[in-house]
DNA sequence: GCGTAACTAGTTTTT
DNA sequence: CTAGTTACGC
């Protein structure tokens, strides 16, 4: 794609701007009394910048790739560009195309490009789809906003729905069970995977049904046509069609397409490493007229090639455009000389690779500190210990820690010590908010309201709650739909409903209790429907609980869980207030679309105090003070699934680098011995990724050595230079008065008599103290005790 | 059609 | 282990 054949574009030189060697032009129009400044731009903002980063956000002569190291100052650099654009050469903000990959990543740059700007210059306060409005958001926002003008040549109607996974799996299952296919032996999920992998690919159903090798592939070719039909059917998008249906629609609408390249006279788009072949062709589709493309990324920090992330995108992007320019940003303002020297060493092992050596002015830090558990719950408490350590100890506000892993599984043992300690913390990820059933059954109701023809949607309201309708009754109400829409056009499912409720058509077996429920039913959807642009959001959420009898039902059962539940649906009505105060749109549609678009990480708070948990892949693009990245074992990370792919364990390595540049000054590394999952414990090799990290640079902070690393070489393995007294065992404190135990080790009470350790753990750790040990101890007469380590003697210890 | 019991399978990462 | 699905009896 890419290589569109005008040349630079020119009209005129741009003087007076030292970065501009192409001696690029800008045409810029001049719109709304924005004007070109006549008068030479004052330029010291850029003085924040490094050499580099100056070059990255002035550089105006073409296609330019900046391959930013993690902790470069890149969004710095982005949002400086926007700037620029914008104040010296006199572009309207809307003219460019920024595209992030969070929402978070979005406001924040909306909000730091604000600042550069001064208030009053942005515009987008009010309707975004206003000419003008700011163009910064991910790659699925944008083209849905792209979709609901233009959709309609792609048989997106402009109120069209977004599936997200759960709502496509519903919508697959009716197609496989209308085939008749048996869903224990072709999963639904199976499907899926396929159809976005193709959808990522920009391959349409005709397509891969040519393509299509083997019997599964067949078997996927047959379905694929028939969900695309089912979503346009629903006026449904799913993710993926996001992307497919604007590329087709730029491809096949060659008006639009112009109009675009038109208005968007530059696009800035980050996390270039991490974009599929869609997103690629869609960005070079754009940019192909100006050529005013700017993509950052960092081969080394992509993670998402199992969600079709192609990393050549960024490797081949010389090759796209041979006159590209490449400004590298290796200048980490992030972590310590330590951390850096660590994750370099890590990230050398990877072939595939442009090769980039992270340097910092920092200074040496803390070394990195080692720690092996003896299971996944002593791991969780040392974590734990060495938080409120810092915490406590030194008064460290408790979100400068965060504790990566790999799985979400992982969380539950550390939250359990949290929770357990009164730790306030929070979690990002998992099961999100706006996933939870309860709310997903509110939602149906409201996305009914937004677009009728949302089929899932409604089959899911009328199931919640309960109102005696299965497949037999839902086979009638569709009769019903099919005889009325004969008569009075396409009328739906609801239309159907309708019919029934108001007695217009009675079907046998559809009682007059079920009628009035029916009628209830439809009467709120009216309610609501005629509210829509009247009555906020938060409004229509309260009515949906209150009369659709959710909370009611939910209040009768009593449980712990359904109180949970109730809580969260009120927590809905103030997400939904909260929305409509902050965002730009306040409408039903903008609302759905963004509890569809919205990502985990993007609802992390900022003000509350607490320890953040979260995987490494949330982790992108985020920095803590303290990091601890935990559970490094093999099979576990490198995840086992890894170890079969063939560049597997080049992007778990790329994860494990990513997740240790996010610590500004201490980082932590820890793993454990033996390993529960799902309910058999097994032992824990150390992740090959531990031996990569230079001895020199971690500090041993376990009563169990590793043999891995430590036995190696014992002595070298002793910490380097602590320049702050921190949180992590005292080096001298464990290598003279804390005698080692391990579990399995026969040890002596004097009053319990001989005992087998089967647990260690550690409180009250502070520089320069060990803190206290304690050992759990399995004795014959006693039980299992907690123990203080001095109570006991190694059996054999002292001629015993 | 619903509720319970029993069972199962599936367990990476997510816009 | 546990969440989610299925089978069965009411």
């Amino acid at each position: 794609m890419g290589g569109g054949k005008r040349p630079g574009g020119g009209k005129g030189k741009v003087s007076g701007n030292p970065s501009d060697p192409g001696g690029r032009t800008i045409d810029h129009r001049t719109r709304k009394g924005r004007q070109t400044p006549d008068t030479a731009p004052d330029l010291s903002f850029l003085d924040d910048l490094n050499p580099e980063q100056r070059e990255a956000a002035t550089y105006t002569g073409g296609p330019l790739l900046v391959l930013a190291g993690a902790g470069s100052g890149k969004t710095r650099c982005l949002t400086y560009r926007f700037a620029y654009l914008v104040r010296c050469l006199g572009l309207d903000p809307g003219d460019i195309l920024a595209i992030t990959f969070t929402n978070k990543a979005a406001r924040e740059m909306r909000d730091r490009v604000e600042r550069l700007l001064g208030d009053g210059r942005l515009p987008g306060r009010g309707d975004p789809h206003a000419e003008g409005a700011l163009w910064v958001s991910t790659f699925h926002a944008t083209c849905s906003r792209l979709l609901r003008r233009d959709g309609e040549r792609v048989g997106l109607r402009s109120n069209f729905v977004i599936y997200d996974a759960s709502d496509q799996t519903a919508l697959l299952k009716e197609i496989l069970s209308g085939l008749g296919w048996e869903e224990s032996r072709w999963p639904a999920a199976g499907f899926l995977a396929a159809i976005s992998r193709a959808k990522d690919e920009l391959v349409g159903p005709e397509e891969f049904a040519a393509g299509a090798a083997d019997f599964r592939e067949e078997r996927v070719a047959k379905v694929y046509p028939l969900y695309q039909e089912a979503l346009r059917r629903n006026n449904a998008a799913d993710f993926d069609d996001l992307i497919m249906k604007t590329v087709i629609l730029l491809r096949e609408e060659e008006a639009v397409l112009a109009r675009l390249r038109e208005r968007f006279r530059h696009v800035l788009v980050d996390e270039y490493q991490d974009t599929n072949h869609a997103q690629y062709v869609f960005v070079n589709l754009l940019a192909a007229g100006h050529r005013n493309l700017c993509v950052v990324g960092d081969d080394d920090q992509s993670i998402y090639a199992w969600r079709g992330a192609d990393i050549r995108n960024v490797l081949e992007f010389e090759k796209d455009y041979p006159d590209a320019r490449v400004i590298r940003l290796e200048q980490n303002y992030r972590s310590t000389k330590t951390i850096l020297t660590a994750a370099n060493a890590v990230i050398a092992n990877n072939e595939r690779r442009t090769g980039k050596k992270l340097w910092t002015e920092n200074e040496a830090g803390d070394p990195i500190v080692y720690y092996l558990a003896a299971d996944g719950a002593e791991e969780a408490q040392f974590v734990v210990g060495e938080i409120l350590g810092g915490h406590g100890g030194r008064g460290l506000p408790l979100r400068s820690f965060a504790i990566l892993y790999r799985t979400h599984a992982q969380s539950r043992a550390f939250e359990d010590v949290l929770v357990n300690k009164a730790v306030p913390y929070q979690i990002i990820g998992g099961t999100r908010f706006y996933e939870r059933k309860e709310i997903k059954d509110v939602l149906a109701y409201l996305r009914v309201v937004h677009n009728p023809e949302d089929e899932v949607a409604l089959e899911r309201a009328l199931g919640v709650p309960k109102r005696s309708i299965g497949p037999a009754t839902l086979a009638r109400l569709r009769q019903a739909a099919e005889a009325v829409s004969g008569a009075a056009g396409a009328a739906g499912l609801l239309g159907g409903i309708r019919a029934v409720a108001t007695g217009h058509v009675d079907p046998a077996g559809i009682g007059p209790k079920l009628r009035g429920e029916l009628g209830r039913f439809v009467a709120l959807i009216d309610a609501l429907a005629a509210g829509v642009g009247t009555m906020p959001v938060t409004e229509m959420v309260r009515e949906v609980t209150e009369k659709s009898g959710l909370v009611e039902v939910l209040r009768r059962e009593g449980t712990a869980e359904a109180q949970s539940r109730i809580e969260n649906i009120r927590e809905l009505a103030t997400v939904a207030a909260n929305y409509a105060h902050q965002s730009d749109d306040p409408s039903l549609q903008a609302f759905l679309e963004n509890a569809a678009l919205m990502a985990d990480i993007d609802v992390m708070k900022e003000g509350d105090d607490g320890v953040v948990l979260m995987t490494v892949h949330n982790a992108k693009g985020l920095e803590f003070p303290h990091v601890f990245v935990v559970g490094l074992e093999q099979g576990l990370f490198p995840h086992s699934r890894s170890l079969e792919e063939p560049h597997g364990v080049e992007e778990e390595r790329r994860l494990c680098y990513v997740a240790m540049t996010r610590g500004m000054r201490r980082l932590y590394l820890t793993h454990a011995r033996e390993r529960t999952l799902y309910g058999y414990t097994m032992p824990a090799e150390p992740s090959a990724f531990l031996q990569e990290v230079p001895e020199e640079t971690l500090f041993v902070a376990s009563l169990l050595a590793s043999r891995r690393v430590v036995e190696r070489d014992p002595e070298r393995a002793r910490p380097v230079a602590r320049t702050a007294p921190g949180t992590a065992v005292h080096p001298a404190a464990t290598a003279s008065a804390t005698p080692r135990f391990s579990p399995g080790e026969r040890v002596i009470h004097p009053r319990w008599g001989e005992g087998i350790i089967v647990g260690i753990s550690r409180s009250g750790v502070r520089p320069g103290y060990a803190g206290n040990v304690h050992l759990r101890v399995a004795f014959a007469n006693q039980g299992v005790q907690t123990i203080a380590a001095e109570e006991v003697t190694r059996k054999g210890a002292l001629g015993v």
